[in-house]
DNA sequence: GTGAAAGCGCTAACAA
DNA sequence: TTGTTAGCGCTTTCAC
């Protein structure tokens, strides 16, 4: 890097007495043949000294980096990693990416945040394209959105897909039709009072798994009771001043759907708590899936987020929009199904 | 990025009516003096054309790029991010990196896996240096840091230093220290029957807890049984198994010290699952202070570990390294302290 | 089939 | 004080 004196293909051509084009097309595999004994002479010489190509300069020249950037736009960027979707969906990508040759440089930024900074990265040629995660759609989000447009970086959103002026590929999952259906398979169950604790309602998720409750009420013929849903956070605590304050009615529920499987932890700990059994005196159904739910005892009945598969049909819409050069092919939406898991406290 | 024609500096120059040289300067604050006459109608110029400077560009002029790869070597790179040491340190050096105008390049790679792709990485001049995290110090991690060694690439290890022969500045954090303190706490509370939940050992981190643990159990005088030490995974199923063992014991410990939160969590559970109440019939202690140690019910008693610092430091040193220009300034290791915070557990 | 050379956008040494 | 220009290392058009 440093200190050494940095090999370049004149090296390789020198030693292997060819001209530099001819080391870039055997490194490239074209755009032009290649005699196979050139070739051998050519990888010869690479090996000998080692060879490495710069980046730098071969991006430089063919305006494309082999670079993607995930932007992680959420309320708390100092916690964006930590959280269970990012991470996941960070490791998709990342893995994805690889399998492709690409790397993978992350930008965590808090909404509302100034958005100077990303746009010097997106104007500085660095990214080939970016994967963002919507999880609202305030005016803040449009802003970004709206910037990242006049950039003309390629761009798929992931999640939530942004306004549909602004023409993003978008790949999401079916929270509603996860809602609905753990909801109606409570109901089957023979539950007429299912409880739910909202999480943090600035979250798109959270509205929509709410509507896909209250659809499922709805569609069996269930009265919607308002007292049956509560909460406005992800904390534990919240979940369970709900629970408590829940099972206080004089017709508390028999089963609760909460929005988010850590927040089931906290339901089932404060049910337990009050001597209740679970699923034997009140059910709970989660969602996400997430790693531990098959670790708990009971193992948690939730509702399987295809996070993994989302990073990558992410990763392959972005890749193929970089290559289609004049990127303006249409838009795809694509919603993938969630899948209904019944285990043990359900 | 594509489509519209890039504007350059030297657009900028024309519009402005100076040379090309002048709008660097004017940029970057030298490393020629400008007049503020000059300056003004440079950045005028910027201004409207709405110019942004090319990294590629820039980056292969000065063999700099201002990104910093983050290595996370791990068994199951699958599940890097979703680990909350990957996470959270992934976050603090990201945010101290963005401070500085640097960005990050995350490559998770599996303990033992080819180091070919990462070298190529590494000799391609796109990074500026890396920080590695490193749990474990087995023939494979050698082999790692020797590859990075030939490359040149200034680099700082994180959470385990390498094997001193490497000479890498390392930042990590008092393992051993927490362990003792946390024991002999208990200790001094009159517990003389001390379980101890090892995580997965094949983590230093693990057994450097444990020789902690055992430590202080010799320091105080108390006897050490093997018949309390007990586990091999950070896996919840692992902890409840190594409780419910430990407490059919015919002296069974009045306290357990388990290797981190999470596993915390499942002992408590198990334990309540006995009908047993925590503090009152048997103490917990863990380790990390994870977010949800202060949310549970009690608030776990643990060892706190300086996450976000050690992100930070490691940023620090790397950066200092980089801007030495002879980056042979001596290796540092910094272990930074760990602090025992006594909550609702223990 | 192969080589020479232009140029990607920038910085900094050299001139003036 | 400011302008001119030689590269950084690579790809690819153009000429042979």
């Amino acid at each position: 890097m440093r200190s050494k004196k940095r090999i370049t293909h004149l090296d390789v051509a020198k030693l292997a007495g060819v001209s530099t084009a001819a080391v870039s097309y055997v490194i490239n595999n074209g755009p032009r043949p290649t005699s196979p004994e050139m070739r051998e002479r050519v990888m010869r010489a690479i090996r000998e000294l080692d060879y490495h190509p710069s980046v730098l300069a071969r991006g430089l020249r063919v305006q494309q980096t082999n670079i993607i950037g995930f932007i992680a736009y959420d309320y708390l960027s100092t916690k964006v990693f930590t959280s269970f979707y990012n991470a996941t969906i960070l490791t998709s990508l990342t893995m994805r990416l690889k399998s492709l040759s690409h790397y993978v440089l992350v930008y965590p930024m808090d909404i509302g945040q100034d958005l100077g900074d990303l746009e010097i990265l997106l104007r500085s040629g660095l990214l080939d394209g970016v994967v963002v995660r919507l999880v609202e759609d305030s005016p803040a989000t449009d802003a970004l959105l709206e910037m990242i447009t006049a950039t003309c970086v390629p761009c798929v959103c992931i999640e939530q897909p942004g306004a549909p002026r602004f023409g993003f590929s978008a790949v999401s999952y079916d929270d509603q039709g996860g809602a609905f259906e753990a909801t109606s398979y409570l109901i089957a169950q023979g539950h007429r009072r299912i409880g739910y604790i909202c999480g943090d309602m600035r979250y798109l998720t959270a509205r929509t798994r709410l509507a896909g409750y209250q659809r499922a009420l709805v569609h069996h013929g269930v009265a919607y009771d308002e007292k049956l849903v509560c909460g406005n956070s992800w904390l534990p605590s919240a979940a369970r001043a709900c629970v408590a304050q829940m099972m206080e009615l004089d017709s508390p529920p028999t089963a609760i759907f909460a929005a988010s499987d850590s927040l089931v932890f906290s339901v089932i700990e404060e049910l337990r708590r009050q001597g209740r059994r679970v699923p034997e005196d009140v059910a709970v159904v989660g969602f996400d899936d997430i790693e531990l739910a098959t670790e708990s005892i009971p193992p948690l009945t939730t509702v399987h987020i295809p996070l993994v598969e989302i990073g990558q049909r992410a990763v392959d819409l972005l890749i193929d929009l970089i290559q289609t050069e004049d990127h303006i092919s249409a838009a795809r939406l694509e919603v993938l199904p969630v899948e209904f898991v019944q285990r043990g406290t359900a």
